[in-house]
DNA sequence: TATTGTTATACTCTATAACTATA
DNA sequence: TATAGTTATAGAGTATAACAATA
């Protein structure tokens, strides 16, 4: 679709991927780090900002309901997380991070060394570069979206 | 690990989550678009370029050989794939790209607009600094590693 | 009636281990 | 004996459809 696309735009996405893959793969590894698959991590790290019913869960995670309840379970198993009523509403559950949920979040997200590896190789105005450009091409919303995204997270926010 | 992270490290890692979530669903929209899942798409644009032994394949993945075997079997019950013997080894099995498997392989790439969508944000010149920036992150391998590349495809070329 | 969460079901991907046929 | 590919098995994520409780 579209134009042909250049040989400049195409060796972009060719790098985007590369940037892509290597960031699941440091994901998958920092979560499996903590014997999580990358889906409880992404919920963890959800769970850990803030609670959220079962049905926004899935909205931040862009699958079905019906998921999020195994994986809610397991993370629940684990004494990561805990289910609580909602007062205002008793249809919706409430999941919520554990305090041993939140510091599992939290040295989860202290292994995600992305930043440090690939990311050191840019000195702070190229950093400074990098980032006005990614904030261009993901639109406004980006300075708000991603501030500490996981990946396939990308949220419609509701 | 390692230093504290300042803010701008931490939103630029943001940002590339931002980045990574997009081209993800993007890419498994794309991929559905034709039937497929992520990891059959991956496999078959990985043989639309070559034929390819099955462990080679999976070493592209970064997944277990075994796993190859259902992706293939699937790929090839509609006629994307195909098994040949390797003359020079009869161990070996080369899944090779059918004429309707690369003509897939074609048009899922064109339904893959990553290079439109987020990227016409950015003018000829933006794109060159954001190339150039991406090269010297990735490293020295990243001119040649991922110019086509697939979301988890991560090679270690072998 | 509509909505929230769950259950039931089926499929794909994933790793591990055991098997076969080559080498 | 070592290697390539497969099979068998089990766990996890995913979507769909049907259901209970609540609104």
């Amino acid at each position: 679709m579209t134009p042909p696309t250049d040989p400049l735009t195409t060796e972009v996405v060719g790098l985007i991927g590369s940037v892509v893959a290597r960031y699941h793969e440091e994901y998958e590894r920092a979560a499996a780090e903590h014997a999580l698959t990358g889906a409880q991590a992404r919920v963890l790290r959800l769970l850990a900002e803030e609670p959220s019913p079962m049905r926004r869960i899935a909205a931040r995670l862009r699958c079905e309901p019906s998921n999020v309840t195994g994986i809610v379970d397991r993370l629940a198993a684990r004494g990561l997380v805990e289910r609580r009523p909602d007062p205002a509403d008793r249809r919706v559950k409430l999941a919520v991070a554990t305090a041993l949920g939140k510091e599992t979040a939290s040295r989860l997200r202290g292994s995600l060394d992305f930043a440090d590896e690939p990311l050191a190789a840019l000195s702070a105005g190229e950093r400074t570069a990098l980032r006005d450009l990614l904030r261009r091409m993901l639109g406004p919303a980006a300075e708000t979206s991603g501030a500490d995204s996981a990946p396939r997270s990308g949220e419609t926010a509701d």
